[in-house]
DNA sequence: GGAATCACG
DNA sequence: ACGTACGTGATTCCA
């Protein structure tokens, strides 16, 4: 069944603008927010509606006919952003791209055209769905034209037809006209009544049924003084109709038919998405065009001038051992990535000088064995997979120098965004479609081997191409320096796992199921009713309505009901507690028991994952499951400990963390002498803070001084403010900007540190690490106050959280290459930011503990000392 | 798929 | 006049 979609293109981009909080900036500094956020609502309408044809109307800045009736017709508007009307032209062409009809003419605001469109649409017997965030469009609603008004953000709309309109409003769409005539519209400067607002125009309306009603039958409004304000401004209710009513015969040049969505040229999307940096969108058409090939055009520049695409031939073993033997090799392994068991191999793809190979799941030993105890020098795409599948194999993989990796320096270059796939990435800096030909199938060819030696080909002009920008752009440090080395480390902790007590895992399940059973019934007592205490707005609804507690904060659903709100109500009822318990129990039987067990490997370990491409700071990050968040602030959640043991009687756990790491990076960059001094004792820094903010001798601080000194400690990293410091302290807010204001007295270094980093990362749009690691922060240019404020916060807080991730990723290629060298059994198994774990045998304990200790408080040689306080237990728990 | 919540550094 | 501390990941509910 056909359908249109009519939009109104100037309303959308408008509010995608606005509604997306981060800015978006191409590198070349080129606003795209609202193309991106037009897109999206794009998208999302084609999905929800399947129009057949679509239309997208324009206004234009000549005056129209309201501006010559009226002049102040639409005057005090904010106009568009430069940044804004820089985009439009780049959407227009989008849209051509994609057959999407798009009109506009002098004279007339995109409304009339869409009024218009949409009269000729039902006489066509078309039906109609009208997008726009300008409600004067409601009075287009019919029985056969549905008006989508956007609501918040980009993703919500409301669906307006005729019911709907009687519904909200208990008028017609026609009546809406009337009702703007007599109320006016602020925002397009239409005068109504002066002295009627929403209430009076409603009710009005619903009497009289029209403004001419209404002028008609004025001796029956009751009210003497209304009825001398409607009198009085009876001329301007009618201009303002006039005004507010929409076109319905703009001489427009096209047909219905005209409308039809027509062919898309993928081709012209690739080359703008790319230009525009969108990743995203980028691998959405992709995937599109895999699953219908035939409808489209061919991809641009398959023939690929610049990048030679070698042969690829179904390798032997002999191939294999010779291929390890080599100096330097491009490799891709396909598996299943199995952390749970063994893993396969499905493919193994290798180019090296003398030739391009393929190898099938038949040469999985073969290719281990090669594999194992190879010197080769290995240029990839995401290696780090590569040498999880070998290690997990029992490949030794410790004479694995990787050399270039596509991956890493992808995220090196822009650690803030989302990581791109291969495809999307060569897409993006070739222009090439890897997933498309060069494609000729011999006749004895079963499977294109020809794709492995272009993907292997651009695997290697990809890590050319980002590494000559790397070395451009001083970025070399943070990739050959740090990150290469450890992609091997990180594929090595996966591979050995944290060995767990199952049995003990269970158990404590077991307990909290039982306890959670108990609490569910009583909290439902309390309530008076059974309901979901897992669902906050049902939660919610109990507190703040059944039981009438007082309540706080607002969510956009409804009432908050987190964790700080609750803990203000305890002892008002004692539901409370019993809740808060609840979720505490809950937490850890859902995300901690429930969550771990089936993660748990054929070994009796946990093979998590550890990402190196994911955080905007430079940090690592672990999932599936996540190792760097069990529990350790409650003793309850601190017994899980227990469970991740050392793994046999013979072995221990040995542990060491940085002691106040990312306060003595600050001391570092900041260069602030009291600061530098307050460490240099070797004592409690919160406390030697406190004696120098509130000027009392050290034996004179307080537990409670300390403890405020320790949240402007942490207020200091993260770039606080007096609000969030009163938050967490429960202080006035007076009171918590004193204490800053104190803080930056005393430490005035710091002070002018934090101003530095806010001031060059105004001027470069970016700031960094010791190590020359860079975030973009976009954020620091917006318009918008908050997203400005953001902006400033990350670039306080990014050198230092990045700092403090340099220096233990050094820590930990240095504490690999020690272990393997001096106790070849020990083990690192796990990081936790400023935290590394070691499992090794009993007998190299003290050796091991004193190595972990060295090798991570000489990782960097700052100007206050770098401690690490090490541990050594059979169980996590008892490594404190 | 997003929002709310809560676990960690 | 406004809304607010940095960085992550997993689970659950709900549209």
């Amino acid at each position: 069944m056909d359908k249109i979609v009519i939009i109104d293109g100037n309303s959308l981009v408008n509010r995608a603008y606005y509604a997306i909080q981060r800015p978006m900036i191409t590198k070349d500094g080129f606003y795209t927010q609202g193309i991106y956020g037009f897109l999206s609502m794009l998208f999302k309408i084609r999905a929800d509606y399947k129009p057949t044809h679509m239309i997208v109307a324009y206004d234009r800045k000549a005056p129209t006919f309201r501006h010559l009736e009226y002049g102040d017709y639409k005057a005090g508007r904010r106009r568009m952003p430069d940044e804004l009307a820089m985009e439009l032209p780049v959407l227009k062409d989008i849209l051509k791209a994609m057959g999407i009809y798009q009109f506009e003419t002098d004279g007339f605001e995109a409304d009339d055209i869409i009024g218009t469109t949409a009269k000729m649409s039902e006489e066509a017997g078309l039906p109609a769905v009208i997008i726009t965030g300008d409600r004067d469009a409601l009075q287009l609603a019919t029985d056969r034209t549905q008006v989508v008004i956007t609501k918040k953000g980009i993703s919500e709309f409301k669906l307006y037809d005729d019911a709907a309109m009687i519904e909200e409003y208990g008028f017609d769409h026609e009546q809406f006209i009337d009702y703007k005539a007599l109320r006016g519209d602020a925002s397009d400067n239409i005068p109504g009544i002066p002295g009627i607002g929403e209430k009076t125009a409603v009710k009005l309306i619903q009497q009289f049924g029209s403004l001419e009603g209404l002028l008609a039958g004025l001796d029956k409004v009751d009210s003497p003084k209304l009825r001398e304000k409607i009198e009085e401004g009876s001329t301007s209710a009618l201009m303002s109709k006039r005004l507010a009513t929409i076109v319905k015969n703009v001489p427009v040049s096209y047909s219905i038919e005209d409308l039809r969505i027509g062919k898309q040229d993928s081709d012209e999307l690739i080359r703008i998405y790319s230009r525009l940096e969108f990743k995203t969108y980028l691998s959405k058409l992709l995937k599109e065009m895999k699953a219908s090939p035939a409808a489209e055009a061919p991809v641009l520049n398959t023939s690929s001038q610049s990048v030679a695409i070698p042969a690829v031939v179904k390798g032997t073993e002999a191939d294999l051992e010779a291929l390890f033997a080599s100096e330097r090799l491009v490799i891709d392994v396909l598996s299943d990535e199995n952390h749970k068991d063994v893993p396969k191999l499905e493919k193994a793809e290798i180019m090296a000088e003398n030739g391009c190979f393929v190898f099938g799941p038949e040469f999985e030993d073969a290719f281990v064995k090669a594999a194992s105890g190879s010197r080769a020098k290995l240029t990839g795409f995401g290696l780090g997979k590569v040498y999880y599948y070998l290690a997990a194999k029992g490949a030794d993989i410790s004479g694995f120098v990787t050399e270039s990796d596509g991956a890493l320096a992808r995220y090196v270059l822009s650690p803030s965004s989302k990581a791109p796939g291969l495809a999307e990435l060569v897409l993006e800096v070739f222009h090439v479609n890897l997933d498309e030909g060069p494609v000729q199938l011999s006749l004895f060819e079963t499977e294109d081997s020809s794709a492995s030696g272009k993907k292997l080909a651009y695997i290697k002009a990809l890590c050319e191409a980002l590494e000559k920008q790397i070395k451009e752009e001083d970025l070399s440090e943070v990739y050959f320096g740090i990150e290469l080395p450890l992609c091997k480390v990180l594929a090595s902790m996966e591979k050995e796992g944290f060995a767990v007590d199952r049995k003990a895992i269970e158990d404590f399940g077991k307990d909290l199921k039982e306890k959670l059973a108990v609490l569910e019934k009583q909290v439902c007592g309390l309530a008076g009713k059974d309901f979901n205490i897992n669902s906050p707005q049902q939660l919610g609804t109990v507190l703040f309505e059944d039981l009438g507690l007082p309540s706080g904060k607002k969510t956009s659903k409804g009432y908050s009901t987190s964790a700080d709100v609750l803990e203000k109500l305890k002892g008002v009822h004692p539901i409370i507690e019993k809740i808060l318990e609840y979720r505490t129990l809950a937490k850890l039987n859902g995300t901690y028991v429930e969550g771990m067990l089936p993660l748990i490997a054929k070994d009796g370990r946990i093979h998590a994952h550890f990402q190196q491409t994911v955080t905007a700071t430079g940090r690592i990050s672990c999932t599936e499951p996540n190792l760097q968040n069990i529990p350790v602030r409650t003793d309850l959640g601190r017994q899980l400990r227990k469970a991740f043991t050392a793994g046999g009687p013979e072995k221990t756990l040995v542990g060491a963390d940085y002691s106040q790491i990312e306060l003595r990076v600050m001391a570092h960059m900041s260069g602030d002498e009291e600061l530098i001094e307050a460490f240099s004792g070797g004592h409690d820094i919160h406390k030697e803070t406190a004696a120098k903010v509130f000027g009392v001798p050290l034996e004179k601080v307080t537990p409670q001084l300390r403890s405020n000194a320790k949240a402007v400690n942490f207020g200091v990293i993260y770039g606080m403010s007096g609000f969030g410091l009163a938050e967490e302290l429960t202080i006035s807010r007076k009171q918590a900007e004193q204490y800053i204001k104190d803080y930056f007295e005393r430490f005035k270094g710091v002070k002018s540190f934090m101003d530095k980093q806010v001031a060059d990362c105004r001027k470069d749009g970016c700031v960094r690490t010791l190590y020359g690691r860079r975030r973009n922060i976009p954020e620091i240019k917006a318009q918008q106050y908050m997203v400005r404020q953001l902006g400033e916060r990350l670039a306080m807080n990014t050198p230092i959280q990045g700092t403090a991730a340099d220096i233990i990723k050094i820590a930990m290629v240095k504490v690999y290459d020690a272990l393997a060298e001096k106790y070849p059994q020990a083990r690192l198994i796990l990081q936790v930011h400023d935290e590394l774990i070691i499992e090794a045998p009993k007998k190299d304990a003290e050796g091991v503990s004193a190595l972990l200790k060295e090798c991570m408080e000489s990782a960097a040689d700052l100007k206050v000392k770098l401690i690490a306080e090490e541990n050594t237990a059979d169980n996590w728990y008892d490594l404190k």
